[in-house]
RNA sequence: GUGGGCGUGGCUCAACGGUUAGAGCACUGGACUGUGACUCCGGGGGUUGGGGGUUCGAAUCCCCUCGCUCACCCCA
Protein backbone atom coordinates (compact mmCIF):
# COMPACT_ATOMS: atom_id res chain seq x y z
CA UNK A 1 0.00 0.00 0.00
CA UNK A 2 1.24 3.46 -0.71
CA UNK A 3 1.27 6.09 2.02
CA UNK A 4 -1.58 8.48 1.95
CA UNK A 5 -2.21 11.80 3.71
CA UNK A 6 -4.30 11.27 6.96
CA UNK A 7 -8.21 11.32 6.56
CA UNK A 8 -9.16 14.73 6.92
CA UNK A 9 -5.78 16.47 6.75
CA UNK A 10 -5.79 17.69 2.50
CA UNK A 11 -2.79 18.92 0.02
CA UNK A 12 -2.98 22.63 -1.31
CA UNK A 13 -2.05 21.20 -5.00
CA UNK A 14 -0.01 24.35 -7.07
CA UNK A 15 -3.29 24.83 -9.34
CA UNK A 16 -5.21 25.71 -5.57
CA UNK A 17 -2.91 27.39 -3.96
CA UNK A 18 -2.92 30.08 -6.30
CA UNK A 19 -6.31 31.50 -4.97
CA UNK A 20 -4.98 30.85 -1.37
CA UNK A 21 -2.54 33.02 -1.63
CA UNK A 22 -5.03 35.99 -3.05
CA UNK A 23 -6.96 35.40 0.04
CA UNK A 24 -4.09 36.39 2.44
CA UNK A 25 -2.93 38.77 0.66
CA UNK A 26 -6.39 40.61 0.35
CA UNK A 27 -6.87 39.77 4.22
CA UNK A 28 -3.51 40.90 4.82
CA UNK A 29 -3.74 44.63 2.72
CA UNK A 30 -7.91 45.22 4.08
CA UNK A 31 -7.10 44.31 7.40
CA UNK A 32 -3.96 46.48 8.05
CA UNK A 33 -5.95 49.28 6.20
CA UNK A 34 -7.83 49.02 9.85
CA UNK A 35 -5.06 48.95 11.89
CA UNK A 36 -5.02 45.24 12.66
CA UNK A 37 -1.47 43.84 13.02
CA UNK A 38 -0.61 39.97 11.96
CA UNK A 39 0.38 37.72 15.05
CA UNK A 40 1.56 34.33 14.64
CA UNK A 41 0.22 31.91 17.29
CA UNK A 42 1.31 28.74 18.32
CA UNK A 43 -0.29 25.57 16.67
CA UNK A 44 -0.52 23.98 20.21
CA UNK A 45 -1.63 25.16 23.47
CA UNK A 46 -2.08 23.34 27.17
CA UNK A 47 -5.17 21.62 26.78
CA UNK A 48 -6.68 23.76 29.80
CA UNK A 49 -6.66 26.97 27.74
CA UNK A 50 -9.63 25.48 25.67
CA UNK A 51 -11.26 23.45 28.36
CA UNK A 52 -11.95 27.16 29.93
CA UNK A 53 -12.62 29.43 27.05
CA UNK A 54 -14.13 27.39 24.25
CA UNK A 55 -16.35 25.36 27.02
CA UNK A 56 -16.10 21.92 28.63
CA UNK A 57 -19.67 20.99 27.13
CA UNK A 58 -19.25 21.86 23.70
CA UNK A 59 -18.80 19.81 21.29
CA UNK A 60 -15.60 20.87 20.30
CA UNK A 61 -13.95 19.93 23.86
CA UNK A 62 -16.13 17.10 24.29
CA UNK A 63 -15.36 14.67 21.46
CA UNK A 64 -13.66 16.91 18.82
CA UNK A 65 -10.31 18.19 20.05
CA UNK A 66 -6.65 16.39 19.05
CA UNK A 67 -5.61 16.12 22.61
CA UNK A 68 -2.24 14.23 23.73
CA UNK A 69 0.63 14.10 26.59
CA UNK A 70 3.63 15.01 26.03
CA UNK A 71 7.24 13.35 27.00
CA UNK A 72 6.55 15.32 30.28
CA UNK A 73 3.04 14.19 30.53
CA UNK A 74 1.77 17.40 30.25
CA UNK A 75 -1.66 17.78 28.14
CA UNK A 76 -1.04 19.73 24.86
CA UNK A 77 -3.95 20.20 22.15
CA UNK A 78 -3.86 21.03 18.61
CA UNK A 79 -5.82 23.90 18.60
CA UNK A 80 -9.43 23.84 17.34
CA UNK A 81 -9.51 27.63 16.84
CA UNK A 82 -7.78 30.66 17.48
CA UNK A 83 -9.24 33.19 19.99
CA UNK A 84 -8.44 31.47 22.57
CA UNK A 85 -4.74 31.39 21.71
CA UNK A 86 -4.87 34.96 20.86
CA UNK A 87 -6.16 35.86 24.14
CA UNK A 88 -3.70 34.12 26.08
CA UNK A 89 -0.75 35.81 24.22
CA UNK A 90 -2.74 39.10 25.13
CA UNK A 91 -2.33 38.42 28.43
CA UNK A 92 0.84 36.58 28.69
CA UNK A 93 2.87 39.58 27.12
CA UNK A 94 0.33 42.40 28.72
CA UNK A 95 -0.91 43.73 25.40
CA UNK A 96 -3.77 45.77 27.57
CA UNK A 97 -1.23 48.61 28.27
CA UNK A 98 -2.90 49.78 25.06
CA UNK A 99 -5.99 50.99 24.79
CA UNK A 100 -7.56 48.97 22.18
CA UNK A 101 -5.36 45.92 20.46
CA UNK A 102 -6.39 44.96 17.12
CA UNK A 103 -4.85 41.45 15.73
CA UNK A 104 -5.56 39.41 12.96
CA UNK A 105 -3.31 35.55 12.37
CA UNK A 106 -4.46 33.01 9.45
CA UNK A 107 -3.13 29.35 10.01
CA UNK A 108 -4.57 25.60 10.19
CA UNK A 109 -6.83 24.60 13.10
CA UNK A 110 -7.97 21.04 13.85
CA UNK A 111 -11.08 19.10 14.98
CA UNK A 112 -11.51 15.74 14.62
CA UNK A 113 -15.12 15.48 12.77
CA UNK A 114 -15.91 13.22 10.17
CA UNK A 115 -14.86 15.17 6.95
CA UNK A 116 -17.32 16.13 4.55
CA UNK A 117 -17.66 19.34 2.02
CA UNK A 118 -16.28 22.67 3.65
CA UNK A 119 -15.39 20.34 6.63
CA UNK A 120 -12.09 18.95 7.34
CA UNK A 121 -9.79 17.72 10.17
CA UNK A 122 -7.30 20.20 9.60
CA UNK A 123 -8.96 23.31 8.41
CA UNK A 124 -7.10 26.84 7.67
CA UNK A 125 -8.76 30.06 9.59
CA UNK A 126 -8.37 33.71 9.03
CA UNK A 127 -9.35 35.18 12.16
CA UNK A 128 -8.96 39.20 13.79
CA UNK A 129 -9.72 39.92 17.07
CA UNK A 130 -10.12 43.64 18.29
CA UNK A 131 -9.58 43.44 22.28
CA UNK A 132 -10.12 46.39 25.00
CA UNK A 133 -12.68 47.84 23.20
CA UNK A 134 -16.44 47.84 24.16
CA UNK A 135 -17.85 50.53 22.20
CA UNK A 136 -21.02 49.10 19.60
CA UNK A 137 -19.04 50.66 16.99
CA UNK A 138 -16.27 48.54 17.14
CA UNK A 139 -18.77 45.19 16.17
CA UNK A 140 -19.88 47.22 13.56
CA UNK A 141 -16.55 48.53 12.26
CA UNK A 142 -15.37 45.22 11.92
CA UNK A 143 -18.10 43.09 10.33
CA UNK A 144 -17.93 46.26 7.85
CA UNK A 145 -14.00 45.42 8.14
CA UNK A 146 -15.17 41.64 6.87
CA UNK A 147 -17.40 42.52 4.10
CA UNK A 148 -15.17 44.31 2.64
CA UNK A 149 -12.34 41.33 2.84
CA UNK A 150 -15.32 39.80 0.58
CA UNK A 151 -16.00 43.06 -1.56
CA UNK A 152 -12.13 43.49 -2.92
CA UNK A 153 -12.18 39.67 -3.54
CA UNK A 154 -15.33 39.79 -5.28
CA UNK A 155 -17.42 37.07 -3.65
CA UNK A 156 -21.02 36.90 -4.68
CA UNK A 157 -23.91 36.23 -2.53
CA UNK A 158 -22.68 36.94 1.06
CA UNK A 159 -25.30 37.17 3.51
CA UNK A 160 -24.97 38.63 7.01
CA UNK A 161 -26.79 37.68 9.84
CA UNK A 162 -26.62 39.11 13.49
CA UNK A 163 -28.21 38.44 16.40
CA UNK A 164 -27.66 38.92 19.97
CA UNK A 165 -26.85 36.61 23.08
CA UNK A 166 -27.07 38.79 26.11
CA UNK A 167 -24.67 38.84 29.06
CA UNK A 168 -24.54 37.14 32.30
CA UNK A 169 -27.09 39.51 33.54
CA UNK A 170 -30.06 38.54 30.80
CA UNK A 171 -29.13 35.33 28.97
CA UNK A 172 -30.22 32.84 31.93
CA UNK A 173 -33.43 34.97 32.18
CA UNK A 174 -34.54 34.14 28.88
CA UNK A 175 -32.78 30.37 28.91
CA UNK A 176 -35.82 30.02 31.78
CA UNK A 177 -38.32 31.50 29.82
CA UNK A 178 -36.79 29.96 26.70
CA UNK A 179 -37.04 26.78 28.72
CA UNK A 180 -40.76 26.90 29.53
CA UNK A 181 -41.54 27.44 25.69
CA UNK A 182 -39.82 24.29 24.95
CA UNK A 183 -41.84 22.35 27.18
CA UNK A 184 -44.65 22.98 26.31
CA UNK A 185 -44.05 21.75 22.54
CA UNK A 186 -41.85 19.08 23.75
CA UNK A 187 -43.42 16.04 21.76
CA UNK A 188 -42.78 17.86 18.47
CA UNK A 189 -38.92 18.49 18.79
CA UNK A 190 -36.25 15.97 18.07
CA UNK A 191 -34.77 13.52 19.90
CA UNK A 192 -31.78 15.65 20.79
CA UNK A 193 -33.66 18.81 21.48
CA UNK A 194 -35.60 17.33 24.01
CA UNK A 195 -31.97 16.20 25.48
CA UNK A 196 -31.03 19.87 25.11
CA UNK A 197 -34.02 20.71 27.38
CA UNK A 198 -31.75 20.37 29.75
CA UNK A 199 -28.31 21.20 28.79
CA UNK A 200 -28.02 23.89 26.08
CA UNK A 201 -31.61 24.98 25.04
CA UNK A 202 -30.53 27.72 22.86
CA UNK A 203 -29.32 25.12 20.20
CA UNK A 204 -33.01 24.31 20.05
CA UNK A 205 -33.69 27.47 17.95
CA UNK A 206 -30.46 26.19 15.39
CA UNK A 207 -31.96 23.11 15.38
CA UNK A 208 -32.83 22.32 11.31
CA UNK A 209 -35.19 19.48 12.09
CA UNK A 210 -38.48 20.24 10.08
CA UNK A 211 -39.86 19.60 13.25
CA UNK A 212 -38.30 21.25 16.04
CA UNK A 213 -38.51 24.73 12.85
CA UNK A 214 -42.33 24.74 13.12
CA UNK A 215 -42.41 23.89 16.90
CA UNK A 216 -40.05 27.11 17.93
CA UNK A 217 -41.43 29.26 15.23
CA UNK A 218 -43.60 31.12 17.94
CA UNK A 219 -40.22 30.54 20.75
CA UNK A 220 -40.09 34.01 22.44
CA UNK A 221 -36.92 35.79 20.40
CA UNK A 222 -34.09 36.34 22.89
CA UNK A 223 -33.70 40.13 21.32
CA UNK A 224 -36.88 41.03 23.28
CA UNK A 225 -35.46 39.76 26.28
CA UNK A 226 -32.24 41.73 26.71
CA UNK A 227 -31.70 43.76 29.52
CA UNK A 228 -31.16 47.28 28.91
CA UNK A 229 -27.67 47.67 28.24
CA UNK A 230 -27.80 44.68 25.96
CA UNK A 231 -30.79 46.13 23.96
CA UNK A 232 -29.16 49.28 24.00
CA UNK A 233 -25.68 47.54 22.68
CA UNK A 234 -27.85 45.50 19.93
CA UNK A 235 -29.63 48.60 18.46
CA UNK A 236 -26.42 50.98 18.30
CA UNK A 237 -24.66 47.78 16.81
CA UNK A 238 -27.16 47.74 14.08
CA UNK A 239 -27.40 51.54 13.48
CA UNK A 240 -24.14 51.57 13.41
CA UNK A 241 -23.61 48.75 10.39
CA UNK A 242 -26.22 50.76 8.37
CA UNK A 243 -24.60 54.08 8.49
CA UNK A 244 -21.69 52.03 7.46
CA UNK A 245 -23.75 50.93 4.42
CA UNK A 246 -23.88 47.16 5.69
CA UNK A 247 -27.03 45.60 5.30
CA UNK A 248 -27.72 42.96 8.34
CA UNK A 249 -30.24 40.52 8.91
CA UNK A 250 -31.67 40.01 12.52
CA UNK A 251 -31.59 36.17 12.87
CA UNK A 252 -32.58 35.54 16.76
CA UNK A 253 -32.33 31.74 15.95
CA UNK A 254 -28.98 31.97 15.02
CA UNK A 255 -26.83 30.80 18.20
CA UNK A 256 -22.74 29.92 18.69
CA UNK A 257 -21.35 26.74 19.68
CA UNK A 258 -18.68 28.58 21.52
CA UNK A 259 -19.11 29.40 25.31
CA UNK A 260 -17.64 32.40 25.63
CA UNK A 261 -19.61 35.05 23.35
CA UNK A 262 -21.44 37.28 24.48
CA UNK A 263 -24.25 40.02 23.16
CA UNK A 264 -22.74 40.81 19.36
CA UNK A 265 -22.83 37.32 17.13
CA UNK A 266 -22.94 37.45 13.38
CA UNK A 267 -22.61 35.06 10.54
CA UNK A 268 -22.12 35.72 7.27
CA UNK A 269 -23.55 33.11 5.06
CA UNK A 270 -23.42 31.46 1.01
CA UNK A 271 -24.76 28.97 -1.32
CA UNK A 272 -23.10 26.95 -2.73
CA UNK A 273 -21.22 25.53 -0.20
CA UNK A 274 -23.51 22.50 0.78
CA UNK A 275 -25.09 21.70 4.21
CA UNK A 276 -21.59 23.69 6.07
CA UNK A 277 -22.85 27.22 4.70
CA UNK A 278 -21.20 29.80 7.12
CA UNK A 279 -18.11 31.34 5.63
CA UNK A 280 -17.55 33.41 8.62
CA UNK A 281 -18.57 33.92 12.19
CA UNK A 282 -18.04 35.52 15.24
CA UNK A 283 -19.11 37.83 17.59
CA UNK A 284 -18.57 39.79 20.99
CA UNK A 285 -16.93 37.91 24.08
CA UNK A 286 -16.58 40.53 27.03
CA UNK A 287 -15.95 37.66 29.63
CA UNK A 288 -13.22 35.69 28.01
CA UNK A 289 -10.20 38.13 29.26
CA UNK A 290 -11.21 38.06 32.83
CA UNK A 291 -11.73 34.42 32.89
CA UNK A 292 -8.56 33.29 31.57
CA UNK A 293 -6.86 35.85 34.17
CA UNK A 294 -6.59 38.92 32.49
CA UNK A 295 -8.05 42.03 33.55
CA UNK A 296 -12.15 42.48 32.36
CA UNK A 297 -11.20 43.29 28.41
CA UNK A 298 -14.19 43.76 26.46
CA UNK A 299 -13.64 42.17 22.89
CA UNK A 300 -15.05 41.24 19.37
CA UNK A 301 -13.79 38.86 17.04
CA UNK A 302 -14.46 36.69 14.27
CA UNK A 303 -13.15 33.75 12.03
CA UNK A 304 -13.23 32.71 8.23
CA UNK A 305 -12.86 29.28 6.90
CA UNK A 306 -10.11 29.43 3.88
CA UNK A 307 -11.45 26.26 2.08
CA UNK A 308 -15.11 27.36 2.37
CA UNK A 309 -14.11 31.18 0.72
CA UNK A 310 -11.61 29.37 -1.84
CA UNK A 311 -14.42 26.88 -2.82
CA UNK A 312 -16.73 29.88 -3.11
CA UNK A 313 -14.26 31.73 -5.01
CA UNK A 314 -13.31 29.04 -7.41
CA UNK A 315 -17.28 28.64 -8.45
CA UNK A 316 -17.06 32.19 -8.81
CA UNK A 317 -13.96 31.54 -11.19
CA UNK A 318 -11.88 34.29 -9.08
CA UNK A 319 -8.57 32.23 -9.26
CA UNK A 320 -5.00 34.29 -8.53
CA UNK A 321 -2.97 35.77 -11.10
CA UNK A 322 -0.04 34.16 -12.10
CA UNK A 323 2.41 36.17 -13.52
CA UNK A 324 3.33 35.01 -17.54
CA UNK A 325 5.79 32.07 -17.56
CA UNK A 326 8.17 31.94 -20.36
CA UNK A 327 9.87 28.73 -21.60
CA UNK A 328 13.69 28.97 -22.11
CA UNK A 329 14.68 26.28 -25.17
CA UNK A 330 18.39 26.37 -26.08
CA UNK A 331 19.89 24.09 -28.40
CA UNK A 332 23.11 22.57 -28.17
CA UNK A 333 25.81 22.85 -25.84
CA UNK A 334 27.32 26.00 -26.62
CA UNK A 335 23.71 27.99 -26.35
CA UNK A 336 23.40 26.07 -23.00
CA UNK A 337 26.09 27.46 -21.68
CA UNK A 338 25.37 30.75 -22.55
CA UNK A 339 21.72 30.28 -21.58
CA UNK A 340 23.09 30.25 -18.08
CA UNK A 341 23.54 34.14 -17.64
CA UNK A 342 20.93 35.41 -19.50
CA UNK A 343 18.57 33.09 -17.70
CA UNK A 344 19.74 34.42 -14.46
CA UNK A 345 19.51 37.86 -15.35
CA UNK A 346 15.93 37.65 -16.32
CA UNK A 347 15.01 36.41 -13.21
CA UNK A 348 16.58 38.90 -11.80
CA UNK A 349 14.62 41.34 -13.14
CA UNK A 350 11.88 39.55 -12.00
CA UNK A 351 10.35 37.63 -14.94
CA UNK A 352 9.79 34.13 -14.36
CA UNK A 353 11.64 31.41 -16.65
CA UNK A 354 11.49 27.88 -17.23
CA UNK A 355 14.55 26.07 -18.20
CA UNK A 356 13.71 23.15 -20.61
CA UNK A 357 16.26 20.66 -19.97
CA UNK A 358 16.94 17.85 -22.15
CA UNK A 359 18.70 17.31 -25.81
CA UNK A 360 15.43 16.75 -27.62
CA UNK A 361 15.50 19.26 -30.08
CA UNK A 362 13.44 22.69 -31.09
CA UNK A 363 10.44 20.74 -31.36
CA UNK A 364 10.60 18.86 -28.57
CA UNK A 365 10.91 21.78 -26.49
CA UNK A 366 8.47 24.16 -28.28
CA UNK A 367 5.92 20.92 -27.07
CA UNK A 368 7.27 21.16 -23.50
CA UNK A 369 6.78 24.79 -23.37
CA UNK A 370 3.62 24.29 -24.75
CA UNK A 371 2.32 21.28 -22.22
CA UNK A 372 3.77 23.37 -19.39
CA UNK A 373 1.84 26.61 -20.31
CA UNK A 374 4.35 28.99 -20.81
CA UNK A 375 3.29 32.73 -22.19
CA UNK A 376 6.48 32.95 -24.57
CA UNK A 377 8.46 30.49 -25.65
CA UNK A 378 12.82 31.99 -25.66
CA UNK A 379 15.04 30.01 -28.19
CA UNK A 380 18.40 30.31 -28.05
CA UNK A 381 20.33 28.38 -31.14
CA UNK A 382 23.44 28.43 -33.19
CA UNK A 383 22.09 31.15 -35.44
CA UNK A 384 20.94 33.39 -32.37
CA UNK A 385 24.40 32.61 -30.55
CA UNK A 386 25.57 34.52 -33.63
CA UNK A 387 24.01 36.71 -33.40
CA UNK A 388 23.47 37.75 -30.06
CA UNK A 389 20.02 37.74 -29.97
CA UNK A 390 16.67 35.35 -28.75
CA UNK A 391 13.78 34.09 -31.04
CA UNK A 392 10.85 35.37 -28.76
CA UNK A 393 7.59 33.29 -29.32
CA UNK A 394 4.17 34.50 -28.14
CA UNK A 395 2.56 30.93 -27.63
CA UNK A 396 -0.76 32.06 -28.08
CA UNK A 397 -0.77 34.59 -30.98
CA UNK A 398 2.18 32.14 -32.72
CA UNK A 399 4.23 35.96 -33.26
CA UNK A 400 7.60 35.77 -33.06
CA UNK A 401 10.58 37.88 -33.20
CA UNK A 402 14.36 38.30 -32.44
CA UNK A 403 15.44 40.52 -29.77
CA UNK A 404 18.67 41.33 -28.79
CA UNK A 405 19.71 39.72 -25.37
CA UNK A 406 19.90 43.30 -23.23
CA UNK A 407 16.62 43.68 -23.92
CA UNK A 408 14.32 40.12 -24.14
CA UNK A 409 13.20 40.48 -20.21
CA UNK A 410 11.08 43.94 -21.74
CA UNK A 411 9.75 41.09 -24.41
CA UNK A 412 8.24 38.52 -21.89
CA UNK A 413 6.98 40.17 -19.02
C1' G B 1 -20.14 7.91 16.13
C1' U B 2 -24.55 6.97 12.32
C1' G B 3 -26.50 6.68 7.24
C1' G B 4 -26.42 7.05 1.58
C1' G B 5 -23.44 7.03 -3.04
C1' C B 6 -18.93 5.55 -5.46
C1' G B 7 -14.00 2.60 -6.18
C1' U B 8 -11.70 -0.33 -13.69
C1' G B 9 -4.53 2.67 -17.18
C1' G B 10 -2.23 9.45 -15.04
C1' C B 11 -7.69 11.65 -15.95
C1' U B 12 -13.03 10.84 -17.65
C1' C B 13 -15.60 6.54 -18.39
C1' A B 14 -17.11 1.54 -21.33
C1' A B 15 -17.42 -3.93 -21.00
C1' C B 16 -25.57 -9.42 -21.23
C1' G B 17 -21.50 -14.10 -15.57
C1' G B 18 -18.09 -16.11 -21.24
C1' U B 19 -11.70 -14.94 -26.20
C1' U B 20 -5.88 -11.75 -24.33
C1' A B 21 -10.56 -5.93 -19.79
C1' G B 22 -11.50 -1.52 -24.10
C1' A B 23 -12.17 3.88 -25.76
C1' G B 24 -11.29 9.21 -25.50
C1' C B 25 -7.91 12.57 -23.33
C1' A B 26 -2.87 12.64 -21.42
C1' C B 27 2.23 10.57 -22.14
C1' U B 28 5.86 8.90 -25.87
C1' G B 29 8.04 8.02 -31.00
C1' G B 30 7.41 9.02 -36.16
C1' A B 31 5.24 11.57 -40.76
C1' C B 32 7.91 17.08 -40.21
C1' U B 33 16.48 16.62 -38.92
C1' G B 34 15.03 24.94 -36.19
C1' U B 35 9.00 25.67 -34.26
C1' G B 36 4.05 23.76 -29.83
C1' A B 37 -1.72 23.58 -30.55
C1' C B 38 -4.66 20.85 -35.73
C1' U B 39 -4.17 16.03 -38.77
C1' C B 40 -2.42 10.89 -39.70
C1' C B 41 0.32 6.37 -38.11
C1' G B 42 2.84 3.55 -34.26
C1' G B 43 4.22 2.58 -28.86
C1' G B 44 4.27 2.12 -23.48
C1' G B 45 1.06 1.90 -19.45
C1' G B 46 -4.04 -2.44 -15.50
C1' U B 47 -2.95 -7.45 -9.32
C1' U B 48 -10.55 -4.02 -12.21
C1' G B 49 -9.01 -0.68 -4.04
C1' G B 50 -7.72 -5.30 -0.93
C1' G B 51 -9.15 -10.27 1.01
C1' G B 52 -12.35 -14.42 0.95
C1' G B 53 -16.58 -17.14 -1.22
C1' U B 54 -20.11 -19.07 -5.27
C1' U B 55 -19.01 -20.92 -10.39
C1' C B 56 -16.27 -24.89 -15.55
C1' G B 57 -15.48 -19.44 -15.84
C1' A B 58 -16.03 -13.14 -11.79
C1' A B 59 -14.58 -6.23 -13.31
C1' U B 60 -19.71 -8.29 -13.14
C1' C B 61 -23.04 -12.24 -8.01
C1' C B 62 -22.37 -12.83 -2.21
C1' C B 63 -19.63 -11.65 2.45
C1' C B 64 -15.76 -8.93 4.92
C1' U B 65 -12.37 -4.95 4.81
C1' C B 66 -10.02 -0.34 3.26
C1' G B 67 -10.44 4.29 0.81
C1' C B 68 -13.04 8.49 -1.29
C1' U B 69 -17.41 11.38 -1.19
C1' C B 70 -22.09 13.55 0.46
C1' A B 71 -25.33 14.04 4.53
C1' C B 72 -26.68 13.70 10.02
C1' C B 73 -24.45 15.62 14.68
C1' C B 74 -21.72 20.07 15.09
C1' C B 75 -19.04 23.98 13.11
C1' A B 76 -15.25 28.25 9.92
Amino acid sequence: MTITAVKGFNDILPGESQVWRLIEETAWRVFSSYGYAEIRLPIVEKTELFLRSIGETTDIVEKEMYSFADRHGDGLTLRPEGTASAVRAYIEHKLYARPVTRLFYRGPMFRYERPQKGRYRQFYQIGAEALGEAHPRMDAEAIEMLMRFFGELGLPGAVLNVNSLGCPECRPVYKERLIKFLDGVKDRLCENCRRRLGTNPLRALDCKGHGCIEATGAAPPITDALCAGCKDHFDRVRSALHERGTEAAVNHRMVRGLDYYTKTTFEITSTGLGAQNAVAAGGRYDGLVADLGGPATPCFGFAVGMERLALLLNEAGIKGEAPPMSAFIALGGEAAKTGVGLVRRWREAGVPVVEVLGDGGLKSGMKKADRLGAAYAIILGEDELKAGVVTVKDMKTAEQRQVKWDEAAGHIK
